[in-house]
DNA sequence: AGCTTGGTCAACCATTTGGTTGAATATGCG
DNA sequence: CGCATATTCAACCAAATGGTTGACCAAGCT
């Protein structure tokens, strides 16, 4: 799939796994279930309960951001729990380091960013 | 658009913002070009030269990527040059460090990580 | 002015995405 | 066994995505 004709970082940037992370994360509802699952473990049905949504299409995303690697899922009984699985995050992230020389992590430049987010969403 | 009925993470979670960023990102033409730029900036035509893809599909890619923030163009003369512009990727960056509680971020995993694409690709 | 080059617009198309509903498949409980 | 609970499957739908082509506009060259 990736051809010997490109450079060598091709291989990296054109990876299927960046595809299905990314993708997996660019919808705000499977976000919104990666913070949940960062609290505490969850089985399907509490994961969908806070969600306007029917149970099955909470079952699609929870089977999208396992494709992606994102949470695993394991069945115990009758209930199958989500956990945030945290590995694949760090490789899309540590890609993205790749890109502008970024200073190491800085939480004051996260505290600012959620509240232009915040700010951002009072004005609409 | 962000109810005040969430608890407050959720602006940062559910932001348009991070949307149109990871949506930009998922896509491996949008990714490569987003290296080509790391080189140096560039005129539309010749981000467009190394793939087989028409003029148009490229001048939409760079839209995208424009709107997510990802990349900034400016107009001179009658080439319109294309710029990385790397905070937006930080935002996104930085958003995910809420994750996972990541150790500082390690350069000999990324090329581990870039290894492993390596192989995998080989593989198929 | 007239040609060429750089880039976008508009219309179109196939595929994917994100949701629905209703039926189906476990698994546990009395 | 018979019923309730947990979750997925299948079919369907509307809208978004990623690509094409051909016409169009803008800027520079002779």
């Amino acid at each position: 799939m990736v051809d010997q004709a490109f450079p060598l970082w091709f291989s990296g940037v054109m990876s299927d796994d960046l595809d299905t992370v990314f993708a997996a994360l660019a919808d705000p509802t499977r976000r919104a279930i990666l913070a949940m699952l960062l609290e505490d473990d969850m089985a399907v049905t509490d994961v969908a309960e806070p969600f306007e949504m029917s149970l099955a299409a909470i079952s699609k995303h929870l089977t999208i951001l396992t494709r992606a690697g994102l949470i695993s899922q394991e069945k115990r009984g009758r209930v199958k729990w989500c956990k945030l699985e945290p590995d694949a995050l760090r490789a899309a992230s540590v890609w993205m380091q790749g890109f502008g020389q970024f200073e190491p992590v800085n939480l004051d430049a996260f505290e600012r960013f959620l509240e232009n987010q915040l700010s951002a969403g009072d004005e609409a």
